[in-house]
RNA sequence: GGUUCCGUAGUGUAGUGGUUAACACGUCUGCCUGUCACGCAGAAGAUCGCGGGUUCAAGUCCCGUCGGAACCGCCA
């Protein structure tokens, strides 16, 4: 069995004899002596191989990627190399042996320009590589702090079933066809949701599981078809306590994953609040350039698109650069507007600052009223530029919500290695859905209603909010949760809001309603998503970068090619055929 | 479901409709005893994703298809 990493060794060992072992990372045969890089997975340590050593011949034959047991002595250099772990010293070999050839890898191992689609079809060789490699390490020391700090504050980890039953409201399922019961599906659980409220009403009281989840939704670059929860639910507790716990487990985890202090209690802020300056419900606190409502200056105005939305009773907002307004050229300008089109705004009006006088856009439009008030709500200095939305309200926040994180990321505004935290609370219960025709869940269907809107559910389901908050760590929802209903008449209030039918009701939730008969304690939790907190960690923004064997943004495995059509004995056996 | 972008030696890229498809790294061979991005000399390596079309002529233009990426919808 190996006995040592590379880089246990340093200069106090000179002299010590080591076994090691490892792969090939680069071989320099100088003709008379020859350097080996032996890599594991802590790191390099040089091989020195003399040409009068006995196993000179053997070393002749090393490739990169081969695999080399090596016995020999710690020595100090002759020349050192500052820049690895190990370069005070190398091993003077003695014997080595290869253990096994390698062909030449796909991509070279050192090289950070190889593109995506390659490191994934060969994903082992992609292992082999720093960055990948300490990513996962990173994910396990956060899996491993959040299993002690959880533990030590009495939660217990507690498995729940994979193969489980299919729920509405929410993702598509992926269903798994049972063999023993012909014609009937298990569903992948999207969460461990209700499993986790029957094992508060279980008296397990504090919960936890590192889960994993599935979705069959489209993917994104932070979002995968199979993803892990940091699963938490807590008996007796109100939404203070579950904020409380949260806050500390990730004070816990950036201290010492990153050391990284983090400041408590995190501010919070009312969902409604985040949309109507951020316009986002995961707002990203690293940089300002807040969005305005700029309704009131425009009450009376001559400028068409902004009376027109006055008289519909929707929103103008607007957001502010400051001092960069030489950066936005017409092209500029016209790239954004196409930006912002893409969430349903119509154009993006601007309008510049500069010699002390509004230009360009819709300058000309402006009264000198419009204007001065505009310098004076907004603060407006030289060589400002302001960009406006004008439309529904919900268009206009999210548009100019979106434009002002690009703007962020363009103009260089966010500081790299800075974590800005928020919870954001105060959900509306409800959504409208124009797809079904009705109000949908915006969290899930066990979300408590705040206590003063429980009369609501069934007649202003539009200003219904809910005990449901997300904590938020720069732009990305890191994990939310809510304090659940456990009362049996207000969940079912809450199916009827739904407009679930009685036997649907029956049927999908029978069981998890039958139970809240039997003694269900007031409850609450909250999950986080393993992957992104990596990302926020590991500061990248591409959700592949800390899963060992991820998918392609059409759900699908390049190195296994995963999802595939299978033999149609398999299908005869759960009576299944497939009509394409 | 929609929008946009990308497919060229092993890898990453360049490539005005016109000669033998170029460069870097890697690979292989030879030389080289202190390299660590080793060096020097040489060699091999391409069905330009696939199919069709336009053209005297297509890696290049057009259509389709497959694959990849980002975004919108979707993601309780």
């Amino acid at each position: 069995m190996k006995k040592y990493n590379n880089t246990d060794f340093n200069i106090n060992n000179v002299n010590e004899s080591v076994e090691l072992y490892g792969w090939a990372s680069k071989v320099r045969n100088l003709g008379g002596l020859i350097f080996i890089d032996l890599r594991d997975r802590s790191g390099i340590i040089q091989l020195t191989i003399n040409p009068d050593s006995s196993c000179y011949e053997i070393a002749e034959k090393v490739r990169n990627e081969y695999v080399l047991k090596v016995n020999g002595k710690i020595c100090e250099r002759a020349s050192k190399n500052p820049k690895i772990k190990t370069g005070d010293i190398e091993v003077i070999v003695d014997n080595i042996e290869i253990l096994n050839e390698a062909a030449t890898p796909i991509f070279e191992l050192d090289k950070d320009d190889v593109l995506e689609d390659t490191r994934l079809r060969y994903r082992y060789l992609d292992l082999r590589r720093d960055n990948l490699k300490n990513n996962l390490i990173t994910k396990h020391k956060i899996m491993m702090c959040t299993r002690k700090f959880l533990s030590d504050n009495g939660f217990i980890e507690v498995e729940t079933p994979i193969l489980s039953k299919s729920t509405p409201e929410g993702a598509r399922d992926y269903l798994v066809p049972s063999r023993v019961n012909k014609g009937s599906f298990y569903a992948l659980p999207q969460s461990p949701q209700i499993y986790k409220q029957l094992l508060m009403i279980g008296g397990i009281e504090k919960y936890f599981q590192i889960a994993r989840c599935f979705r069959d939704e489209d993917l994104r670059a932070d979002r995968q078809p199979e993803f892990t929860q940091i699963d938490m639910e807590m008996s007796f507790v109100n939404e203070d306590d579950v904020i409380d716990i949260t806050e500390k487990l990730f004070q816990k985890i950036f201290k010492e994953v990153k050391g990284i202090d983090i400041k408590l209690p995190l501010i919070r802020m009312p969902y409604n609040e985040a949309i109507d300056k951020y316009g986002s419900d995961k707002p990203d606190l690293r940089f300002n350039m807040e969005i305005n409502n700029v309704d009131d200056i425009f009450k009376v105005t001559d400028f068409k698109v902004f009376s027109d939305t006055i008289k519909n009773n929707d929103n103008i907002s607007c957001i502010k650069v400051d001092e960069k307004s030489e950066y936005f050229s017409r092209k500029k300008i016209d790239e954004l507007t196409e930006f912002v089109k893409e969430f349903g705004a119509k154009g993006l009006p601007y309008v510049k600052y500069e010699n002390n006088e509004f230009k360009g856009g819709i300058s000309k439009f402006l009264s000198s009223e419009e204007k001065s008030n505009l310098i004076k709500k907004l603060n407006i200095k030289n060589n400002d530029i302001l960009f406006f939305g004008s439309d529904k309200k919900d268009i206009v926040k999210t548009s100019l919500g979106a434009l002002r994180c690009k703007l962020a990321k363009e103009l260089d505004l966010i500081k790299k290695g800075e974590y800005k935290f928020l919870w954001v609370t105060d959900f509306p219960s409800f959504e409208w859905s124009s797809e079904e025709n009705r109000y949908v869940s915006s969290h899930h269907p066990f979300t408590a209603p705040k206590d003063e809107d429980i009369d609501k559910l069934l007649t202003d389901k539009a200003n219904c909010y809910s005990k449901a908050y997300d904590i938020v760590c720069n732009g990305y929802e890191a994990g939310g949760g809510s304090i659940r209903i456990h009362n049996e008449e207000v969940q079912k209030k809450m199916f009827e809001a739904l407009e679930l039918t009685k036997e649907d009701i029956e049927e999908k939730f029978g069981f998890f309603v039958n139970a809240f008969k039997y003694g269900t304690p007031p409850h609450g939790g909250l999950a986080i998503g393993l992957e992104r907190l990596t990302m926020l960690l590991c500061e990248t923004d591409n959700i592949k970068d800390v899963i060992a064997f991820p998918k392609t943004s059409s759900a699908s495995c390049l190195m296994s090619d995963a999802p595939n059509i299978v033999d149609k004995k398999q299908l005869d056996e759960l009576k299944i055929e497939v009509n394409l």
